[in-house]
DNA sequence: CATGAATGAGTGTTCATTCAT
DNA sequence: AATGAATGAACACTCATTCAT
């Protein structure tokens, strides 16, 4: 017998099979049986893991961004100064995207889908991600090499805005054009802000 | 008999009583019923003058998005300076989003949950909106107070991803909490990419 | 100014167009409005003539049946044998349908289709020219060449039954397959009854 | 708990409720709920046996021409004569469409109602049924009792006619008027047939 | 834990008909 | 008589979720 899907982890094997039907019908014309089959469980089987279908793709959220921070974190541990990180946030942010589209897809467009994420959900783990851009900044404030009113709230979130719009038209242009350069988006971006917060 | 709403031209009728009804309920939620009657119209009136529910919301979007580049052309010609009209491009934005609040609503929340929407629509309204920033960068590169080498691409969409991040932060706070400052977020958007795009 | 479409009168083209509207998209599928605009008139304009879209059906058979009869008996008129005038009954009924196709379509396909004509309407129409064979069944007996067992009510009914199965079969094979011979099915026919009733 | 509905096989339940239903209230006018509600199934359970409503009409008829067709042949197998067999074939149709008035009815009314069984279904199971005849004139020629020259393809569309008005006039006359005799009919178009088909 | 047949609530859209002009 | 914009009732079908086995 080999080691086959049948033996993984029940969860994770319908977290991974919701990824890919999300992404490939998109949240609302995904049905429940389509991803029971794909991760070749019963229909009934998704409901001892989720609550519902949307809290299966909420599910993905909390653990794909837990993912992304981490990795995040251990990328940055290597790097010393404050504005190099934040280029190395970025140039993360875009590897992800690129690397996991499937993922990128879901979270960018599927996610936003979902009325009840973003009006009554409270994305932690979107904090806690973007929570490690402040600290940057904080940093970068303590070592002068960023104005000291440069103010983390709007900053943060600004800087996340334009990443998330520059990610999501990546992603979309798949299907219509060549892609951009991602990489090249994420110098450029990270050179913008880091000038826009200098001293 | 009042002058009221029976006069009014029917199909602007129903393009507002969309906007408050999509704005209170949700796309979703919202019945073609609950429009209808808000309008004071019969059901199948609305199917007189667009196409399906989703035709009507994307109707909003073009003619809301037309309203707001309009009334920004109107707010930057009364400007000179090119990084001027940039400050006054966020601050226009912003003033928009406070000001319609509903319709704001509609655009920033209602919109991406149409698939259709982001996935299938060619939204040229809004390239029109966002070519006018790229217009102001090349004039602030004609005028050496933009460096040469900002990728107007890039920047701009940039740019908007922030402004719609904030903006949207703006609007679901509303039933949340107290509301940040939207002007003080203008303006220090506008410098984060002024500064960042100078020489 | 040529006598065009518009000149002639209303009730009549109004008939002419359902005829080929009926006949091209059947009765259900027809849209009033459709009738309307091959007619060149208003929608509302139908109202002034028929009671409704059904009514309408129902007037095209009223029209359509008086015509066969009438046609009918001037055929027969010129004939002296009532066994002859058996077979041509049969002959002009089939070249009716040959000649008039769309009318014949209407009458066999779509008739049916209106749960109104097949239980609650009193076709005298149909009696009337089904009476015709009834007379000539008399006749026949009268005269000696038809058994006086022969029971007019059913053999009426069966003849009609007869012309009206392989009628429809030759309407619809149109879309599929060449026609058969509708000619010799007539010879066929009344040879078959006329042998059947024979002393 | 007895042994009730609830035990027997779903599909035949629904198949049954649909007759009724179809029978009484028309196709058009019957309501998938009410087929459910009679069938004590839900709504959707429908679904998981029938296609569509359109399904159900097309299935009821598949079914039931099938048991037509056998409880024919079993009839038939008694009886040596083709003539003899012809006659028996006339008296089984009337006999189910008496036995079975609500079967009867739903194929002899709601069907033609039916725009995509009259011009797009190809009628398998009602040329099986009617082949049955033409082996009966095949083997009646074979034997001398049948003139070479008659065209089964002709009789045989005319026989069917002969007995699907017959039996349609009964039906109907149902809800106005006392039935006539409907097996004397079968005796009366057996003769016609027969000795219109005699050497 | 797993299954999958059964459930039944929920709604955008059509279009014959009307009637104010 | 003619017009055609407005009306609003009517309904098959889907599919997330449940629960008996």
């Amino acid at each position: 017998m080999a080691p086959t899907d049948k033996q993984r982890d029940k969860r994770s094997r319908i977290i991974d099979a919701a990824v890919e039907v999300f992404a490939f019908k998109g949240f609302h014309a995904a049905r429940v049986t389509d991803i029971a089959k794909a991760a070749s469980v019963a229909d009934g089987t998704i409901y001892n893991y989720f609550k519902s279908k949307e809290d299966l793709l909420l599910s993905i959220f909390e653990e794909k961004m837990d993912e992304l921070r981490e990795g995040l974190v251990v990328e940055l541990a290597e790097i010393d100064e404050p504005l190099d990180k934040i280029r190395h946030f970025a140039r993360h942010h875009f590897r992800q995207v690129r690397e996991q589209s499937a993922v990128a897809e879901v979270l960018q467009v599927e996610l936003r889908t979902s009325k009840k994420f973003i009006k009554d959900y409270k994305p932690e783990k979107l904090f806690a991600y973007l929570g490690i851009f402040n600290q940057l900044v904080a940093q970068g404030q303590a070592q002068g090499v960023i104005r000291a009113d440069v103010d983390p709230f709007v900053t943060g979130w600004a800087f996340f805005g334009a990443l998330e719009e520059i990610g999501l038209l990546w992603v979309l242009s798949a299907n219509r054009e060549r892609h951009f350069d991602l990489d090249g988006a994420a110098d450029r971006i990270a050179d913008l802000f880091i000038r826009g917060m200098a001293p």
